[in-house]
DNA sequence: CGACATATTGAAGGGCTTCAAGCTACGTGG
DNA sequence: CCACGTAGCTTGAAGCCCTTCAATATGTCG
């Protein structure tokens, strides 16, 4: 979604196979940006979709599949957003890149975006993910191969810290 | 949802008659505070659910509905956690909870949880929340009358500042 | 009333943003 | 092929907003 004020909150990150989250109103309010050459965006009408998932009891369940992952996406991004300190942020999404890609051999990622669109995903600036890959890439955490292609070398210093800080107490609610 | 820090992220604001968001896992990670006095929570078993949504499309529509309320209050959670400002982000609550509760006359609000509780909503310490009040009430936005009791005497410039700062630029896209 | 949780207010410090300047990578045209 | 221009990325310095720590105030319940 991009803002008044220049800025962007990028809500969702779609990888190939993903499906978007849905609005609830009659408008769509968000844009998509297609980043990868090649994309297919497939747009469906909502009323039709209520209609065929009325008489489809399959289409209807997993309707509600993609639309919980969704939600899971959210929820996750709501805690990296809220809290954490930057370079936890970066190393989040260094951890959630590594395990939604389809990672090569020995966690080299590529990122499938620039620094700018990660820093609108992060709601950080450019300069301080900068920052924070340099910081991870000087403490022998990653290593930068060209600007998009990172190696995570200690991904349990990256797991650690951000279940150190995004840890949930694992309750459960009886019924 | 707690965390190992001390700190808290709640992630939704549920007020009598909303439905929770659902995870994706098999696991509940998220813990329910019930605030008000004499609320029932009701949980439903993942796997009924959907013996009976696959029976009953009407069931499975609401789902779907409520669902999508609840990532839009999701989404606009994300939108405010992560980029506005401290003010800002209290007039944007303020400004929720006019909207979701069912408010009195001349925008008199009682706001249904504690300064620390507001201040976990919005990714805010409770000293920044408070501050954030007195400064709405010294500009003569808002009366504040005891703790849980705000009059909103000027809802338009509220109003227009989240609106200056989350506008969206509304586009479409074809189907 | 006293005790405790909740709120407010102050002061110091830190992390992120902003502005500004190089730097790198890449494509285009000479 | 190389020069050049632009977009993306990195790095530095200054400033601000928020956090943290600490103290006081308010209000709530025994």
């Amino acid at each position: 979604m991009a803002r008044a004020d220049g800025h962007r909150q990028i809500v969702d990150l779609l990888l190939p196979g993903d499906f978007c989250g849905f609005t609830a109103g009659d408008e769509y309010d968000c844009t998509v940006d297609a980043i990868v050459e090649g994309t297919v965006v497939a747009g469906y009408p909502r009323r039709r979709v209520e209609m065929l998932a009325d008489q489809d009891p399959q289409l209807a369940r997993e309707i509600r599949e993609v639309t919980l992952g969704a939600m899971s996406r959210l929820q996750a991004q709501l805690l990296i957003v809220g809290r954490i300190t930057a370079v936890e942020k970066v190393g989040s999404f260094l951890l959630e890149m590594a395990a939604r890609m389809s990672e090569g051999p020995s966690g080299l990622v590529l990122l499938p975006i620039s620094r700018y669109d990660i820093a609108d995903y992060l709601a950080l600036s450019v300069e301080t993910v900068s920052r924070s890959l340099t910081d991870l890439k000087h403490r022998g955490v990653i290593v930068l191969s060209g600007t998009r292609c990172v190696k995570i070398v200690d991904q349990d210093a990256l797991r650690s810290e951000r279940d150190r800080s995004l840890a949930c107490a694992h309750h459960r609610w009886a019924h």
